[in-house]
DNA sequence: CTCTTCTTTGAGTGATCACTCTAATTTGAG
DNA sequence: CTCAAATTAGAGTGATCACTCAAAGAAGAG
């Protein structure tokens, strides 16, 4: 996993892994379709991954890293470049946005620690927009204002699930039309 | 499949297959795991079944149905009613729930008769909430009830989406707040 | 009861699953 | 160039996949 090759071959599988997770779900992607699309054979495979499950969490990690990408500017951001920036994830990264929905629906049950970390992933995700909504609107309790960026983020993500069942969705549209909503008087 | 026990039979596998394909996802489900939860012996599974497609078709029906039952009454309900009911068949029937949004995001990509029957029966379900809406507000144009109604749709199954990951998740309560902004003034 | 039809049994099918191993090849530091 | 380390090739592993089938058992109409 020094050379180069060993690291543009793993890219290349972890692209394979993105779309087949994308079209088939994460249980419906097998080795063979995996090692087909990224032109490799499975000894290559499993020289740079352990198994198919780690190849498999890899990319998980990048859709729940992508929907949250730099943590540490929470503070400075407001809650419509929040919002642009999930849009603008939907719309561009629409295998990553596919697989982060599977993770939601899919790996909530049977997977422990999968759950825990997007039960974490998504507590952060609505206290930075809560927090981005409360500097916006000091009016807000922050109570209240939890509550309002839950309903934002829990709203998003089925904006993103149904994007997923029609490509033609004006996601940009509706995600306006959540965040006017969310500022308005009690 | 004329005898009682033969019915009885099916109802037992159509459970499991409902209760697997929400723990486990559509690709998921193998017919080891639907015989041995169903109690049944794999030549009794397919005494009754084509094949494993068939039975998660019938299931895949079953929750299609369960989200909009009744499609007669369209006209009478009111926006409330709508909402309260899908709200009710999220935390009364959860595996077909999590069944519902497992086909949204899985069985989108790969199969298109899925696709097209989820597409249909979405637009029916829009146009159910904005003729609802539309008889509540008539002063808002059928155009704009067609978009509120698309909104609050999209939101309601984002609150589904979460409720498969957090099951103490108070689904009752954003709805309302989904339903309240969706009659406010343009 | 008889006799047909439906249901269940459970071993067995080839295909495909995730994964392994050895040998050949390629890479790049010294 | 040398040579150890990394990478690739590709046949082969047992397990499990969806599915079949012939025979035994149960159900119900007459």
């Amino acid at each position: 996993m020094r050379y180069k090759a060993g690291i543009e071959t793993r890219d290349r599988i972890l692209d394979a892994v993105r779309s087949l997770i994308a079209e088939r779900g994460l249980e419906g992607t097998t080795i063979k379709a995996i090692c087909h699309r990224a032109s490799v054979l499975p000894g290559s495979f499993y020289n740079l991954f352990d198994s198919k499950e780690q190849a498999i969490l890899s990319v998980v990690r990048q859709a729940i890293e992508a929907v949250d990408p730099d943590p540490d500017r929470r503070g400075t951001d407001t809650l419509a470049e929040l919002v642009e920036a999930y849009v603008r994830f939907i719309t561009t990264q629409s295998d990553l946005a596919r697989v982060y929905i599977a993770i939601a629906v899919s790996g909530s049950q049977n997977k422990p620690e999968l759950r825990g970390r997007m039960m974490r992933h998504h507590e952060n995700r609505v206290a930075r927009f809560a927090s981005a909504l409360g500097r916006e609107n000091p009016e807000l309790d922050p109570e209240e204002c939890l509550r309002r960026a839950e309903s934002l983020v829990v709203s998003l993500n089925g904006l993103a699930l149904h994007r997923s069942l029609d490509p033609t969705f004006d996601v940009t549209y509706h995600s306006r039309r959540l965040m006017e909503t969310v500022g308005a008087p009690t």
